[in-house]
RNA sequence: CGGGGCGUAGCGCAGCCCGGUUAGCGCACCUGCUUUGGGAGCAGGGGGUCGCAGGUUCGAAUCCUGCCGCCCCGACCA
């Protein structure tokens, strides 16, 4: 029924904004910009860590934590860097409160002036560097593998639950290494391992690539990006992983004495993923009904409920069943609920995504079966009780894979090769999606394509073709193309 | 930072133009009974400094002035 979220036909923004709101991802809170994370928007997000966590651990990578704070100078040692942040930073400048004379509440006490302001950190590039350059003296130091989960700030302007909010949280890797072929293959490392959680576990195709100067991370001389396309025809930057080059570690003086007794500055990488994925799971998969959630990263994968409601006999058989998923290693909840009605219930649970519902009834106690309805496709079936356990099992990969493929097929149907600035227009405006076109390589031709028609260049693919061609825009030789898209 | 909209119960809103008993409605909540295989029904009940400050008036949710906040669209944006 889904009575209450507008469709994506009617109003595609909205309808984002009704599915994190009603099937209770997050809320906006008293603070501008910031959201609270509920617990089933934090549970998506704490599967996507320990996943992500995972496999950063596999590579090689261990965990730590740097501060909140960074001394504003810290911020201005490399050019590009402060020029890429500075608009959009949280700035302390007093650590006291007063009452107020006049009896009207607290104020800031002016006599509690920091002496240097501490910026609140929107990236922690500035505040790692100036440690690392206590912990690297040789290239036996060599390489630095630290990830840090944290929240960072960026005073954005315009905020949306989960792409774009002031406060977010995140994963970012911060490397040192002795040689930059190392940093390179860092960062391509972790470029891979984002794009297969993308795939493997949200379900969700991205393109692989580099970013051109212009979208490069401020600081970086190559940054590798995943880029995923949402239903709209949008694009999403889902996860990016920089190579620095040497540029922080000349900003905060960090080299190391090589096998030759040679001193050297040390080589970075820097890389990260936020609960926008978060935002990219739910305009990918979710429908006009609610949340869909990759039976992978769903919180609760099963749902049992008993018809009509919670009655021992039905319990009983309940329970047996969850515990028999369990040791499949299923994530089975039992609405227990004697107060909710059945068709109550299905609504609510399509509503939050669970990938599998079983329906058990006083029927199917006297017939030997049970229903098992996906929400995917939104197909019911009544099959025999005592299958049920590898049936569920089986149907969470079949519905892992559907969405995937549905997510594949939909990246097929919006993208689109031009080969005329008339046709691309056309492409951008009125169907969305990639748009294949070949381009010149300079600056100046990209900036006058976003500003004709909005769309960037979201990568050059790592999957490039080399193909004579002509720029669209400018006329002029081309290599092969690229992919453009109007972007999140 | 521009354009638009909105602040009245936990949520969604009406009332305001045209000032006048005790500020309403739906959902949610509490109690009871009947229900329960696709968002239950009936009965009863609780919950409000009408965003803030000042002004006009015998009387302000309503009129006037100022302020504050939030949302949406746009510009900006690793």
């Amino acid at each position: 029924m889904a009575k209450e979220i507008t469709s994506r036909e009617e109003n595609y923004s909205q309808w984002y904004l009704d599915i994190v709101k009603k099937a209770g991802l997050a809320d906006n809170s008293a603070v501008r910009g910031c959201m609270v994370i509920k617990p089933l928007g934090y549970a998506i997000w704490e599967n996507m860590r320990d996943q992500l966590d995972k496999r950063f651990k596999e590579t090689g990578h261990v965990n730590a934590y740097f501060p909140l704070f960074i001394p504003k100078s810290f911020l201005s040692k490399e050019a590009d860097h402060v020029e890429g942040f500075a608009k959009e930073c949280a700035v302390v400048t007093h650590h006291r409160l007063m009452n107020n004379p006049d009896g009207s509440g607290v104020v800031v006490d002016p006599s509690a002036k920091l002496e240097e302001e501490l910026i609140v950190r929107p990236t922690s590039e500035t505040i790692i560097w100036n440690t690392y350059k206590d912990w690297i003296q040789s290239y036996r130091d060599l390489p630095l593998l630290i990830n840090q989960w944290a929240n960072v700030v960026r005073w954005e302007l315009r905020t949306r639950p989960f792409l774009r909010t002031a406060e977010f949280l995140w994963q970012e890797g911060h490397t040192a290494h002795a040689t930059r072929d190392e940093a390179i293959e860092e960062s391509k490392l972790i470029h891979e391992v984002y794009a297969r959680f993308a795939e493997d576990f949200m379900a969700m195709p991205v393109i692989k690539g580099s970013k051109t100067a212009n979208e490069r991370f401020a600081g970086a001389e190559e940054t590798y990006t995943i880029e995923a396309l949402m239903q709209d025809g949008k694009a999403l930057q889902a996860g990016t992983s920089h190579f620095l080059a040497q540029n922080f570690a000349r900003a905060f003086d960090v080299k190391f004495m090589d096998e030759n007794n040679k001193e050297q500055y040390v080589w970075a990488s820097s890389w990260g993923v936020s609960t926008r994925l978060v935002g990219a799971l739910i305009m990918t998969h979710s429908d006009d009904e609610g949340l869909v959630l990759p039976p992978k990263l769903a919180p609760t994968q099963v749902v049992i409920i008993p018809i009509p409601k919670p009655l021992p006999e039905i319990m009983e058989k309940a329970e047996q069943l969850k515990k028999e998923l369990e040791a499949q290693g299923v994530r089975v909840k039992i609405d227990k609920d004697a107060k909710k009605r059945p068709g109550f219930k299905f609504a609510q649970y399509e509503m939050e995504g669970v990938p599998i519902r079983l329906g058990l009834g006083k029927r199917d106690l006297e017939n030997g079966t049970i229903e098992v309805a996906r929400r995917d496709t939104k197909a019911k079936e009544s099959i025999d009780i005592a299958g049920v356990v590898p049936h569920t099992v089986q149907l969470l990969v079949d519905i892992q894979d559907n969405l995937l493929a549905k997510a594949k097929q939909h990246r097929v149907d919006y993208t689109t090769e031009v080969n005329t600035y008339d046709e691309f227009k056309d492409a951008i405006e009125n169907k969305g999606g990639f748009v294949m076109a070949h381009w010149d390589g300079t600056s100046e031709s990209e900036l006058k394509i976003k500003e004709e028609t909005k769309a960037t260049i979201r990568c050059i693919p790592d999957d490039f073709v080399e193909e004579e061609g002509v720029c669209v825009y400018s006329g002029k030789p081309s290599k092969g193309r690229v992919v453009f898209a109007k972007a999140y």
